[in-house]
DNA sequence: GTGTTATGTTGACGATGACAACATAACAGA
DNA sequence: TCTGTTATGTTGTCATCGTCAACATAACAC
């Protein structure tokens, strides 16, 4: 047998590099680290991956879809606790998703995957209001998830956490504090 | 005159680093270079920063002092507006603080800093509801911008902000639509 | 004035991203 | 089946970086 021809090493290097990732986090992330895992030499990749950028794009893809795929199999205020519980559960994902790490005006892939999987939040709303407004409200609820999502992986919410019971609680009751406007009213 | 002292050599390498920082981004700023831009040694920053996780922390400081400035000079829905537009005009400085680049964990006067910055908005809902309820509304409305600021960096608002007439306006839209649940109401 | 300490410099090391040159396997056409 | 082309993996090399150690110089206390 010939070891030399891996058969599927983009996969591979994929899988050990987000294996990295999820356990020493993006600076412990390098290309030779996860061409050391995947067992092939510090070069390998870059037949596949062009630099170090480019194998973090596809890591992203990768959470962009499973995010997508988190929010599909619930609907309403339901997908508000899945987006927040699927940052929490990969918070080293969600950060190279969303944490500015990597450009994405440079990958139209990533802004049209982001865009995939925030189409069910749009979606909800639109039976409620216009088109323009249920955009407006999508947005809002889009913020609030991501934003809470932030701070709380940031740790900025230990204390609110706790005097909440716990994290899930303050979720719940954050998420339950906010309505949406759909109405043309106009605020003060 | 004897140039072997610099005089303050901290603050120079902060301001040497801060102009890095914007100019370039958090990829950029290395030791070595934020030492070259204050006309130095590689090396003379080590007396002053540990390590680079230290200088980010002194950058980030800044920036929540920044931050908690822009906050103090207004009040109520403005203080929203002002929070996104600080995030889009210290654009790197903002990730660095938010992005989990730096450990806040094992910095306790970043945390503490974020906290002061944080403390308008607490105090904007106190006199409208219970101490408990506040804290949560507060959570909120600091998700709602954190997040927002968060999305309109990475670019995924810019159909809707073109949509609205303006990245203003869709701040603007956004703030307005949400309202925050201040009674002892139970959603369904 | 001298010794101690704070501050800046020079030199080194291992790790990394990236490039070039080379080696090997897969595969297509005769 | 043989051969040449191409895809894929390896070895070697370089500049840069973070960091440590050894050294140089200035500031300051006695």
């Amino acid at each position: 047998m010939s070891t030399y021809h891996h058969g599927n090493l983009p996969k591979a290097i994929l899988a050990s590099a987000g294996k990295i990732l999820e356990k020493e986090g993006l600076t412990g992330l390098s290309l030779r680290h996860a061409a050391r895992r995947a067992g092939v030499s510090h070069n390998a990749p870059y037949r596949h991956f062009p630099h170090r950028e480019s194998l973090l794009a596809g890591l992203a893809a990768q959470g962009f879809a499973m995010l997508g795929e988190a929010l599909n199999n619930c609907s309403g205020k339901a997908m508000g606790a899945a987006y927040v519980r699927f940052a929490l559960r990969y918070p080293e994902r969600f950060r190279l998703m969303f944490g500015g790490s990597l450009p994405i005006e440079k990958y139209p892939v990533l802004r049209e995957a982001a865009q995939r999987a925030f189409q069910p939040v749009v979606d909800s709303f639109r039976p409620h209001a216009s088109p323009q407004q249920a955009q407006i409200a999508a947005a809002a609820a889009w913020s609030l998830v991501h934003g809470l999502s932030h701070l709380l992986l940031d740790g900025h919410f230990k204390q609110a956490s706790s005097e909440a019971g716990g994290t899930e609680q303050l979720v719940r009751q954050v998420l339950d504090t906010v309505r949406y406007v759909l109405g043309a009213q106009r605020s003060a």
